[in-house]
DNA sequence: CGATGAGTTGAAACGTCTCAATCTACGTGG
DNA sequence: CCACGTAGATTGAGACGTTTCAACTCATCG
């Protein structure tokens, strides 16, 4: 395993190398195989690295990459007047980003660094390019897609339900499955968005996360300091999302 | 234009014809050359009738195909002990449904009929298949599907910031549009979803539902009676939507 | 070291939900 | 064809949870 924090060394290169990203399982190459990785490096036109509150892209411009998140997070969000209006996502390395400005051409939502990042390009018409010959890319897009759908619309089903609490706990154990997933710690990590845009994603004031994070924390179920948060009783959280359907 | 009262005569054969489909603009084969569109007839496996409160597929089935609505309505839904704990979606004529069932390969919501209602089925894989041999296809598949995430996406920003009325005027604004795009009446139109229906989808109690209806209809915007509703200030329900955004 | 923005806490106001009663339309069977 | 039963829709009153406004604390940075 590689440790992160050697990677701002090698990010600033035109050429990028997905054969030995830590990434590969979790960003579009999956299940591709070497000769069609080839083929995915060249499409790849490079990488960028962002500072904190750097923005990637804006909504109303004209589309012509998705990214991919290769280290640090990023929001989306729309605006209005310059000002963030509402917070569509956070998105951690792996994830690909503007895969919702296909359709219209036209990115849909701005995107910003939360903290130093760096980003993957992937110009899109290459990708289709390379769509149309590689049947795995497609697949693989299609799938990448997909899942991006399943993930908006289980997003709508826990607005719809569920109270303050729930939707907090939902957003925490949610993000402690993708820190897990990428190989840190579920227990324990970095908030890197601030209460207000935590609030403004969840649909909540920003109070009243702060009220929950020391509900919470009173009831034992994690520590919170700051922006470090540390999960204590994991399976209450998610008894407190509504999962762990309790059989009525 | 065809009435939609012949349709149901031409329902049942196990062939289509994209070509004289009145959908052809919303549904896949948008863009799609006449070569091309004859290739996608062969993919379409058959047509379906279904009766109101019939399903299409259940949560959990393997996925095999996705479906595209020819005529009558559709809800999708997730279930627990064969009770619907909320609703996805309503889906209108020339709609894909099951797109979201891509990435994990096993449908995530059912469908149900609101009313008596036809579907194309496409195969999945062989849609697949068609999407490496030709170009127009991919593309398509792709922007539906971008489409779809833009349009989850909305609906996250919708149920953040608004309020019940707000949230209200949104459904009805949409439900209008998407009539319009079909050639209907963007003013009057059939609610074939009851107001529980309405209510889960939009995360409000349905005696909430009825009395924003009653109020709607006090200050002059709408006329409801039963599933009949007729629009009569389409702006001032766009403003009460968030839309026109007042310069702050 | 003082300024600034983020985070926390409190109290009152508001909006939505829940519970319950009533009403309406519709389909079924007498 | 009417009467009845049932499910959906409406309306009212009280309870509850979240927001808003405001004051205050704490960290960070120039």
């Amino acid at each position: 395993m590689r440790r992160p924090s050697q990677e701002s060394k090698e990010l600033l290169g035109p050429n990028v190398d997905c054969r030995h990203c830590s990434l590969v399982t979790l960003c579009l190459p999956v299940a591709v195989d070497e000769a069609e990785l080839a083929m995915l490096e060249r499409v790849i036109k490079h990488r960028r690295l962002l500072a904190r509150g750097e923005e990637l892209f804006r909504r109303g411009e004209r589309f012509h990459s998705v990214y991919a998140i290769k280290s640090g997070s990023m929001k989306t969000f729309t605006t209005a007047d310059r000002k963030v209006v509402q917070v569509t996502g956070f998105h951690l390395p792996g994830e690909l980003l503007a895969l919702d400005a296909v359709g219209a051409g036209v990115y849909q939502y701005s995107a910003r660094a939360l903290e130093t990042a760096s980003v993957c390009e992937f110009p899109f018409n290459r990708l289709e390019d390379l769509g149309t010959l590689v049947r795995g890319v497609q697949r693989q897009l299609l799938r990448i897609m997909s899942r991006q759908i399943e993930h908006d619309l289980s997003l709508h089903v826990l607005h719809c339900k569920s109270t303050a609490p729930a939707r907090l706990a939902t957003f925490l154990v949610n993000l402690s499955m993708r820190f897990a997933e990428r190989g840190l710690s579920r227990a324990e990590f970095h908030l890197s968005m601030s209460r207000a845009d935590i609030g403004n994603y969840l649909g909540l004031a920003k109070e009243t996360v702060s009220r929950l994070f020391t509900e919470f924390q009173e009831r034992q179920l994690v520590s919170v300091r700051r922006k470090s948060l540390r999960i204590h009783d994991l399976y209450k959280l998610e008894s407190l999302a509504g999962l762990h359907a309790t059989v009525a």
